[in-house]
DNA sequence: TATTCGTGGCA
DNA sequence: TTGCCAAGAAT
């Protein structure tokens, strides 16, 4: 759920989560569409779906328990270099370096001397955090702990608060005057993209109570106002929805290409000419 | 290595 | 108001 996601959005639905599915079986047991509907907002729902299919696997092959172990942790889906660690360390209490996003940046800026860390991983950013990392197991866990939370409350992407820093004085970037960025960061568009049709569809799928005719989930405002003439209107929570889906300036194939993205994710699936959450 | 994939708060 | 960006993973 942290994945790209504010803790702060995250807390409520981790805690309705595990009072709801209080062990990986009882995810597990849960469908498709439950999961994601629970999902709610949180954005990636693919995200979701591989914590559902994640859940199955510890459930089905290691005893409904996490796995403690490293590797095991990393073939679960979902799981990546950052989750099997953090789960490793912070979960478990064992030894391996959490590179993530706060993390990188105080490093960059600390040791490297830039005001941001390259745009992906890169091994010597890596090389640097292992090396950084102090040796003993219960330090490592300080240790990932206190940089990541320096880097997400005091060294932040933003206006960092420098004048709060207790590194303050070690700081490479600082030393070199605050140079800036060597490359403009591109910001994730939104507008006019796929991503921005696919929320809109999740949207109304996660809403309507019954599948949804395909063509009021494939058709621009103008088209809806034909289909409306020889279909049953949906409830109004779910119009609400389809208003704003309708009402998106993209073009039919850009729809059409949304939805079947959404399918092949398993997000969506299709059933003649309905449409619905993944059983 | 570069892209794709949501959502909302905040400067 | 617009753009940035947040405990990344998969391809």
């Amino acid at each position: 759920m942290l994945q790209q996601t504010p803790v702060v959005r995250v807390l409520p639905i981790w805690r309705e989560w595990l009072d709801r599915w209080p062990t990986p079986a009882d995810l597990a047991a849960a469908s498709p569409a439950e999961v994601v509907r629970a999902w709610g907002r949180l954005g990636y729902p693919r995200r979701a779906l591989r914590l559902h299919a994640a859940a199955t696997e510890i459930a089905e092959n290691h005893g409904n328990r996490v796995p403690e172990d490293h590797a095991e942790l990393l073939d679960l889906p979902g799981i990546g270099s950052y989750t099997a660690a953090a789960v490793a360390v912070f979960a478990f209490g064992q030894h391996y370096t959490v590179v993530d996003t706060n993390i990188r940046r105080v490093h960059a800026r600390l040791f490297s001397g830039k005001a941001l860390p390259s745009k992906s991983l890169t091994a010597a950013e890596t090389r640097l955090a292992d090396q950084l990392m102090p040796e003993g197991r219960e330090d490592s866990v300080k240790w990932n702990q206190s940089v990541m939370e320096l880097g997400a409350l005091v060294c932040t992407a933003r206006a960092p608060k420098c004048d709060d820093c207790p590194v303050f004085d070690q700081c490479a970037w600082i030393a070199a005057g605050r140079p800036e960025p060597d490359y403009v960061p591109k910001g994730q568009s939104w507008h006019g993209t796929d991503r921005q049709v696919r929320g809109a569809m999740m949207a109304v799928l996660r809403h309507s109570p019954a599948p949804i005719p395909v063509d009021l989930l494939l058709t621009d405002r103008a088209g809806a106002e034909q289909l409306a003439a020889r279909m049953e209107r949906p409830e109004q929570e779910t119009t609400d929805m389809l208003e704003k889906l309708w009402s998106l300036p993209a073009p039919p194939e850009q729809r059409e290409r949304a939805f079947q993205g959404l399918v092949r994710d398993g997000l969506a699936s299709r059933q003649g000419d309905e449409a619905s959450l993944p059983g």
